[in-house]
DNA sequence: AAGGTATTATCGTCATACCATTACGCCATC
DNA sequence: GATGGCGTAATGGTATGACGATAATACCTT
């Protein structure tokens, strides 16, 4: 994906940052040798390096050049962080932290989806529901609508915190699914599961849509964790930037 | 706080439009007038422009401008972010919205802390509720204190999203804690629960832990829906560069 | 009226110069 | 020999001016 030299440069940055080929701590080349190094002009490079400065990635100051600030400063529900770290690969670290955080978000903002989800909402959440209805007789792309049925539902909570994180989940979510999906009839399996949690926010049922989601990452979790434990790293997803337009 | 002019720049157009001192979707002056205004080099603005932009906050093109984007599109985990909005005002949705967040993070997060804290994990947590304990007694700062230990407890979950989102969770918890300190007795009341939760991740006991920290936001829940209640908007904090020490 | 084209406002990029901060090494002093 | 102050140099910070690229707008042609 061709963005401009400033993005370019972030994304290349970032990754490599993302991808641990800076130390933690340690000082990236000084500017002038960015410069030459990326073929771009200071201008740039200064600009890329406060863009990463704001997400949290690095700090600076003359004298002490520009470092690598450890892992707990990243802004990790900034999306480009996360798709950085998807394309560096995801870790079984990452993956797992991920993954608690659905379990923990998840049934609570389905919680609060049943309670406040306009009518617009549960027709988005319908529409992508029908997608995969479709996929599974058709054969359509399943995990694409999965993905659109979660962050919906997500979305629909109106909380602005738990919608943030529906971006950072994504990542999670597609990843998910693709292993959940290659399974003996996953899609034809799990399709009465999303139905009941759609039909319990329908119901305006806090405690029914909390049970059925439940089900529904219980199921995905074992998936997952046997594929962690097959494999040490995970290979980058084929194609990262389309994170970019579920998001 | 006196930063630099890029910091302070940056600080300035942040808390403008978190404001809302700028529509949203509006373009806000070009370059060279906001140069002006603001008395910098238009490297400087850019510069701020492209922080502003990292954290989720604007776009630009040629020929567009460079527009407010909304809401939903901000970086609402961002330190920044929330020290802003802070500023601005605490709304009675961004509580609202925290406080949701606070009942659905701080439950699961101590879980997983009375999993895994690890010797030094607890010791800090002991050490925060040794000073809540001082200062009930001597009459020191209380909410520094509960604050501390509040944060102790998500940074030992060992998961960085969770993590991150405990730097979040200190500007409704400082105000929480300021709201409910006032109190008749708050303070003394208090400190056995924490004593609890504290003694709950001891013992290793997830549940019990869990239990425990949902007295304690159950209590405090109370308190901010009748200050809620009460007035529209809160005033700003007294002191919001506070936040950047606890963080 | 519709469609394409020229204009122009605005951000994007580059280059250069100088300022400000601070780590580091040097020197003097104790 | 250790220690503390001081100067120096490396590096990021700021300013300025020029030109390129893009896309909204207006205009002009059909």
């Amino acid at each position: 994906m061709i963005k401009n030299v400033h993005g370019n440069t972030v994304d290349h940055l970032g990754e490599a940052i993302v991808a641990g080929r800076y130390a933690v701590g340690a000082s990236i080349p000084p500017e002038p040798v960015l410069c030459l190094e990326l073929g771009v002009s200071r201008t740039v490079v200064r600009e890329a390096v406060k863009s990463l400065i704001a997400k949290g990635l690095m700090t600076t100051g003359p004298k002490v050049g520009t470092r690598v600030l450890s892992e707990e400063h990243w802004n990790w529900f900034d999306p480009d962080v996360i798709i950085w770290q998807t394309k560096a690969g995801l870790t079984p670290e990452f993956l797992r932290d991920l993954q608690d955080l659905r379990r923990v978000v998840e049934p609570a903002a389905v919680r609060l989806t049943a309670e406040r989800a306009t009518a617009k909402d549960i027709a988005e959440i319908e529409d992508a529901y029908a997608g995969m209805k479709r996929a599974v007789e058709g054969g359509g792309d399943y995990v694409t609508y999965d993905l659109r049925f979660h962050q919906g539902l997500l979305r629909a909570c109106g909380n602005r915190m738990l919608v943030q994180m529906s971006k950072a989940l994504g990542a999670l979510l597609r990843t998910s699914f693709e292993i959940s999906t290659r399974r003996k009839d996953g899609p034809r399996s799990s399709l009465p599961l999303h139905r009941e949690v759609l039909d319990a926010v329908i119901a305006r049922n806090p405690d029914r849509a909390e049970k059925a989601i439940r089900v529904l990452i219980d199921g995905a979790r074992n998936d997952i964790e046997e594929v962690l434990a097959s494999r040490r790293r995970l290979p980058r997803l084929n194609e990262p930037a389309r994170l970019l337009k579920v998001a």
